[in-house]
DNA sequence: GTATTATATGCAATAAGTTGCATAGGTATT
DNA sequence: AATACCTATGCAACTTATTGCATATAATAC
């Protein structure tokens, strides 16, 4: 399971709460980890009975109290574990694509409507992550040094999403002749 | 769930066994969806309480006996909702990623078999999809035609994997530098 | 001869993820 | 004044997927 270690990805710089994680997940990780709070929540608590994290109350006024979270050593040293260990090849299940190999049972213009909707989403994303990576370039050497490794990361989402793209045009154009 | 639809999707144009199923996956849904034997009996199991196919047992010699699984009109028209219902987004879960994000806190010559390695099985994979592009461009007119949809798919196919390519070439360039 | 792959199905236990519900004050918008 | 979103956490039930085991014959490769 690696939750935990996408998880332990985000603490290991600054420790949080389950909330820090959640919008952590959604700001960093997003685009290639996707974790819902109920998941966040559940794994922090068998972490910390693990002893692979620590955690400290803070009481707050006028909201609710929350839970810092930080790495212990022997969480650091399951992650470095975890990172120097081959990962497995990543899980595709694309329903789409289960639905476009049944394309035949199906109107061509809910097919296209689909693909329109499809399209229109990753462009939506690449706009999004173009837009990051705009902001990166503007940054000065130091800031651009500490941050390559997200930037790779970004870099994969972009070609992922023109690749994306490049496809629903092919399909679009072949679904209007 | 969509993997019960994956396998209305499969049943549709044939009848056939977990075991036929199984293979069926591997070669015609594998690049896109990926389902273990004990995932593929269990549904077929459930599938077949529900009414959405039904169940002929087929004794062999020699060999063990089959269950032929067919569609039934119930399933057929399951199918054909589920077809005409937008689907979610698709979720990604991708360690790889989650590995590079946190690649300050390794080495990087292992961070750099590890994307090699990467690398190699996008090509692997991508080699085998040119290779049935090409199959596909041999075939007629007719035979094109009635397989145009899982075409379309395999067209997603080979994008994403030169995407992937392209991809790991930037990485690599950046860790040999 | 031996080992592997292919054929064919399944149970049981566990792990992981989803859905729905629950709480509760603060801030911002209309 | 009402509505919606943000902060912050969590339980319980359910569904879905994984891991490990189990069986048994035939064909093929080395």
């Amino acid at each position: 399971m690696s939750l935990k270690h996408a998880i332990m990805v985000l603490l290991e710089t600054e420790a949080g709460s389950g909330y820090d994680l959640l919008k952590r997940f959604k700001q960093r990780l997003g685009f290639f980890w996707q974790a819902s709070h109920q998941q966040i929540y559940q794994q922090l608590k068998v972490m910390h009975q693990e002893g692979l994290i620590n955690c400290q109350l803070e009481t707050q006024q006028g909201r609710p109290d929350k839970k810092i979270y930080e790495m212990t050593s022997a969480g650091h040293q399951e992650l470095v574990n975890w990172l120097n260990q081959a990962c497995k090849p990543q899980k595709i299940n694309d329903s789409l694509l289960v639905k476009l190999y049944g394309g035949h049972l199906l109107d061509k213009t809910v097919l296209l409507d689909e693909i329109r909707a499809h399209k229109q989403q990753h462009e939506k994303v690449l706009a999004i992550m173009l837009d990051i990576e705009q902001q990166y370039g503007r940054l000065d050497q130091g800031e651009r040094n500490s941050l390559v490794f997200p930037f790779l990361t970004l870099r994969r989402g972009i070609l992922a999403e023109q690749a994306w793209l490049a496809w629903s045009q092919e399909v679009e154009e072949f679904l209007l002749v």
